[in-house]
DNA sequence: TCCTTTACGTAGTGAGCACTACATACCTCG
DNA sequence: CGAGGTATGTAGTGCTCACTACGTAAAGGA
């Protein structure tokens, strides 16, 4: 029962890798099996089903990119609005962090038929992210904080989906424009140290 | 030829239907075949393959789109962005305008992974609603308006992905205050009349 | 009327899919 | 050493997929 488990775990990882490569819906047992080193008989027998492996693999890839998100910014920063938007935009919108934006905008429309466990799978993420994003959040008022994060996040997803489908300039502008609005927002205050566009 | 096209024309009506309740990639030439009231052997006989048939699906469901939007959003009107978002935000989070969106999604998941016609296709709807939107916004500066149009287009977006993923109650929120957020950027003015068009 | 083009049905093809039956190697413990 | 569970290979199962070969009916112009 250890060596399995072992091999399973193993297994595991890299079938995150080529999910984060090459989608969950093109990825065979097959192909799963080639890039992890074994045979499809090898996965059914590590895993109960298809079904399983692909709910294992993509809890696997949430606890990255929460990992990915927390090293980029600490529980112990805090943010107001257009700083916030600024350092999460550059961080999702980062080459290096596409992989998991496809994954994510995948397991959406997956989410968008009904089925589970998808629809389960994705709205828990969307709550932990909001939830995390209020928790980095300046103010004392914890439901206008959830208010502003829920409004960040909506933000953040079309910024990135604009950018998925090759529109950069348009996601540049509408992030600029973003900014621009939540700063003049805020009033006149602290609208001194933001490093991006002034 | 004639007979052709005219049953090539309303099996692709239905075939859209198809779509849009059932999505791109779980339909099958079978399954299209069905709904359309023919075989499969038929559909490749109107087209030319699987590929003809999304492509056309795609644009005719791309049509319709247009027509919803413009149907509820004449050209003629002119909206400051709080009051398009409103309006936007309305029509595009309607139940009945839900099979649209989906499609939206997959087919951005689609692009993403780089595939023709997928990416080519996604980046004109993108640019064409951020143009639309552009087209019905107060102002005089063309390219502030499509700044403002590239915000309003992403906020959207996100908003309708909360809601997919069964969080309405996080989009209602991120709605509201970015409504909010908007009326107070634009000074005191005209903060009155939010409902109609001006 | 005959003949060519167009329209359509039947019955496949080979490939890939998730999944399994079965035999056998291996490793561990008594 | 030997028995028994654990691990793994081989070779399938039945299914669905997009697509096709082939034959024939219908339509339409000469």
């Amino acid at each position: 029962m250890k060596r399995r488990d072992a091999r399973r775990k193993a297994a595991l990882d890299r079938i995150a890798d080529h999910m984060l490569a090459h989608g969950i819906g093109p990825s065979s047992l097959r192909a799963l099996a080639d890039t992890a080193g074994t045979s499809d008989r090898m996965l059914l027998y590590y895993f109960t089903d298809k079904d399983d492996i692909t709910r294992s693999a993509l809890s696997l890839i949430c606890l990255r990119i929460a990992d990915a998100l927390e090293a980029a910014v600490p529980s112990g920063s805090r943010y107001w609005a257009p700083e916030a938007m600024s350092v999460l935009a550059q961080v999702m919108r980062a080459p290096e962090f596409r992989p998991h934006m496809r994954v994510w905008f995948e397991l959406v429309t997956l989410a968008m038929r009904g089925e589970e466990p998808f629809l389960g799978i994705a709205g828990q993420v969307a709550d932990y992210f909001v939830d995390w994003v209020a928790a980095r959040l300046e103010g004392d008022d914890a439901s206008a904080r959830r208010a502003e994060a829920a409004y960040l996040v909506s933000a953040l997803d079309g910024l990135v989906l604009l950018d998925c489908v090759g529109r950069h300039e348009a996601a540049d502008m509408a992030l600029a424009h973003l900014i621009e609005t939540a700063q003049r927002d805020m009033g006149g205050l602290a609208a001194s140290n933001l490093n991006p566009p002034s």
